[in-house]
DNA sequence: TAGAAAATCTAACGCTTGTTTTAATCATAC
DNA sequence: GTATGATTAAAACAAGCGTTAGATTTTCTA
């Protein structure tokens, strides 16, 4: 029946994306691996890049949220005061993560997909893409210019950057290194909590010494 | 005549490649736009890929020699003693950076290609892409281990893939961000500085508490 | 049970792709 | 000026692509 219909392809599409790109997987190997008919694929979703849009929407939706309510629930507790930074850096890192420890095998290719999507050159694509971020983003930008009141907006806008970048990376490499090299020993929360440490002590190190960078410098010239 | 074609190829497929992705760049297009014959493609390049491959190769080899070049005189003037871990990440991240500035416009298309490519999911491409890496990776992975006594091979080797990830990005998407939002008062040299900074801090953090994660905490039950 | 809507199937459309083949043109050396 | 090799051009090959149109089958509801 039909629900059955589109959660095969969405499940071959989410693995095949992840490892082949979007570009490069056919509707008529996806079908073929799904076992459903080729034309299913714009009955139910309408175009290819439709189907792409609906596999991640399907899964950035419970990230996003969760990543939301690990932030109100940090901003709540700290009131008025500071939040941690590495905790706000934890609500933003763990949920894609955690969400794919629930999802079982489908969440490993979810979570390749998200961090391969990252580098999507597609200019329609991105802009659908940013639109399931761009709260997100604002947020935890927001948040950590509380939790580090030493760096402008600038700053923490390139750290995120950064942050993210390694996120993607990891997300989308992270496994494959893991099965063939000095990572061989790094289980997944172990690896998360590297990650974690990584990108929080980068967060909050000092504005760079020298370098005019912004807010916080402007008595100084360079 | 030959060398003009080549390089009139080579310029417009960096661009291409950088823009849309390797896949979705077609040799119609991408020869029309540099005013050669499609034919002339597989007559000096061989193939679609090796076109890939080669305009890569003929910036690699000059930032990963750069990259050995600043590597080797750290080493040596660190003697027996410890290298500065800061000064082998900026061994590191510089040289695309500086090369790009030396290149001009097409240093810009350089980077931004560089950053996507590095999460480009063909096989047969990452393989041979990852034989231009590899002694590179080693040998900065050995460096770091000793600037970095705390970590062990296992440690260094998951904060090498955390800092690959936001240097690909960062040369991916850095001038997008740079030109739409608040990094629009960074300039390069600052981001880069950032970009150091950011690194170093995460790589020097320690190692998480509570987790076990290796040689540095084996006296540690879990 | 009948009819309508939903879902699936088949065949094709119209187009694009990288590569190849052959011919034509250019460049160079003697 | 001629011969040879290098280079470019034109045409085509063979395959593949996402999408569409119409037919058929299945599902659902009154």
């Amino acid at each position: 029946m039909a629900a059955d219909t589109k959660e095969r392809i969405l499940n071959v599409a989410e693995r095949f994306f992840a490892d082949r790109g979007f570009p490069a997987t056919s509707l008529r190997d996806l079908t073929s691996e799904a076992s459903v008919n080729i034309a299913s694929v714009n009955y139910h979703f309408g175009s290819k890049e439709a189907l792409l849009a609906a596999v991640l929407e399907r899964r950035l939706r419970p990230v996003n949220a969760r990543r939301l309510e690990l932030l109100d629930a940090i901003e709540s507790a700290a009131g008025n005061g500071t939040p941690n930074a590495e905790d706000v850096i934890r609500a933003f890192l763990s949920p894609p993560f955690q969400k794919r420890q629930e999802w079982g095998a489908a969440g490993d290719n979810f979570l390749r997909l998200l961090g391969r999507i990252h580098s999507e050159t597609n200019e329609e694509f991105r802009a659908t893409f940013f639109q399931q971020f761009e709260g997100v983003f604002r947020r935890f930008g927001q948040a950590l210019q509380r939790a580090l009141p030493h760096l402008d907006a600038t700053d923490v806008g390139w750290r995120m950057l950064f942050l993210v970048g390694s996120m993607a990376f990891t997300m989308a490499w992270g496994d494959s290194f893991a099965s063939i090299g000095p990572g061989a020993n790094k289980d997944p929360d172990d690896m998360l909590e590297s990650l974690i440490q990584y990108a929080a002590a980068g967060m909050a190190s000092p504005v760079p010494i020298g370098v005019p960078v912004g807010l916080a410098q402007k008595g100084r010239t360079s």
